[in-house]
DNA sequence: ATAAAAATGGAATATTTATTCCATTGAGGG
DNA sequence: CCCTCAATGGAATAAATATTCCATTTTTAT
């Protein structure tokens, strides 16, 4: 790379522009490296930074953070930074606005209150996506795909889950069966060694589900647990455990990262069942 | 406002100022009320704007623009925008950095799926929130709290919504009734002329709810229908007609509008409720 | 070990952008 | 109708910021 002829078109998006960066990031220099690091990790901050902000924040100097632009194919900072805040300005205008229409109208309580648990799903499902360990979803989808039957228990909330967990599989060609809870004996008497338990629970959490988790144990089912807290007394009894944490609203939730994925479980396998 | 003794402090915080500006909105002079108007329905560009372009698209100088952020209690627009600013860099960074770190890595299949979910309920709400109009959301209110009993009746996927706002219901000590579509006939029997039905069904519409909104109809008992598409058969017989459309991941949809609005609505019931 | 090339950081400069100032316009009161 | 005062827009100035340049350091090849 001495001659530099460097990529002439600057890219015209900012996936593009990642894209360039997967592919130039080894033959970079130790502080251009830097510079692509942080800017992975903190791509939001362009549009609301200088690069005198940007340098300090990749530990380097303001130069060196130009001509890392000029590397990616920019003019410059500048050049980049204008598709940053180019792409904001289109994303969010709907949003912003007519939250803030809302309040100058003074709408009726339940619009804000729609619009509250609204924002409340948005941090949920963007706090699960950044903790997300894509290992423990391949363990579940593994263990639910290896059962012989998937048995879903879930009470009081956790309930509407199962439902739609069961829904779906059934739709997707899965065996599963939905237990209500009702005649629960019943349910763990058909708890066999080569099936699955996909139990749902939330602080506080029902003495029904946590039973049930040990019977499946003690009968050597495996046991895939979905709740909002790592220290759900029978998280250890788990193969897996799923923590689904809602951010609430007065102390109300909806179960929005739960349902999302359990449906993307369902369909993950579906996926995989078909492949067979 | 002579003297322009000013609002000493400047905002501290986006909504804040928003408050603020709710305040003074009455004694601004045409130009800086101009300002006003674009602001609100553009909050979003001021983190990624120069006053010039925010002045342009106010239609008046940047001058004007300037005193307005000085009447709102600002030292100038730099001070105002650094406030946007702040609050984007810390609103979004998370979602960001991760949804880039995961396309680098080239995650599993199942985790850029659950990214495709939460992307797609994530729109599903601002879509909804755009188009929310408060006049059904009370209307919906008003029915349900009148209402002697109300009957909740979903089948398939609208099973769990119903489930789940039955659980919320219940939870505000508002008098429900969750039918399961396995007694069907014992179901509409108990439909009264004081009641309410609350019906959930999604293209392709199930019989069973069509023809249960209809005897329910022939009863007189009042109807709500929360449907994903206005051209629901039944709609034309309901009281109100809440559409909620789920924006879908290669056909697959999370009924996380439906979720999100059921909830809503139960907690804003359990508030009338109790202030009676 | 030494020379050549590349990389780096800091300082100098250029550019953009915010902010202030002031002359002009327009509105309200006597 | 004129006077006064608030409001306005444009031009001048100040400040912040991007960008370039170059001397120094580090790396690489021989």
């Amino acid at each position: 790379m001495s001659t530099k002829p460097e990529t002439a078109q600057p890219p015209r998006s900012v996936s593009e522009l990642l894209d360039r960066l997967d592919h130039i990031d080894d033959s970079l220099p130790k502080r251009l490296r830097q510079c692509a690091v942080l800017l992975r990790r903190n791509i939001n901050l362009v549009a609301v930074s200088t690069v005198a902000e940007m340098a300090a924040l990749a530990d380097v100097a303001p130069s060196a953070f130009m001509r890392f632009c000029q590397a990616l194919g920019f003019s410059g900072y500048s050049e980049m930074q204008a598709l940053f805040r180019s792409e904001y300005a289109q994303s969010r205008p709907d949003y912003d606005a007519r939250l803030s229409e809302l309040r100058a109208k003074g709408a009726p309580d339940a619009t804000n209150l729609f619009a509250d648990f609204a924002e409340a799903g948005h941090k949920s499902l963007i706090n699960f996506t950044n903790s997300l360990n894509p290992d423990q979803i391949e363990a579940a989808l593994t263990l639910l795909q290896n059962a012989q039957m998937a048995h879903l228990f879930g009470m009081r909330r956790a309930y509407s889950v199962t439902t739609y967990f069961h829904y779906m599989l059934n739709k997707m060609g899965v065996p599963a069966m939905l237990h209500s809870g009702v005649g629960m004996v019943a349910a763990s008497a058909s708890f066999r060694a080569d099936d699955v338990l996909f139990a749902v629970t939330y602080a506080p959490f029902s003495s029904e589900t946590l039973d049930v988790v040990t019977e499946a144990k003690a009968r050597g089912t495996k046991i895939i647990l979905l709740t909002d807290s790592a220290d759900c007394p029978v998280a250890p009894e788990a193969d897996v455990v799923l923590v689904a944490r809602e951010v609430d609203v007065e102390a109300f939730r909806v179960p929005t990262v739960s349902m999302t994925l359990v449906t993307t479980l369902a369909v993950a396998l579906g996926q995989r069942v078909q492949k067979e």
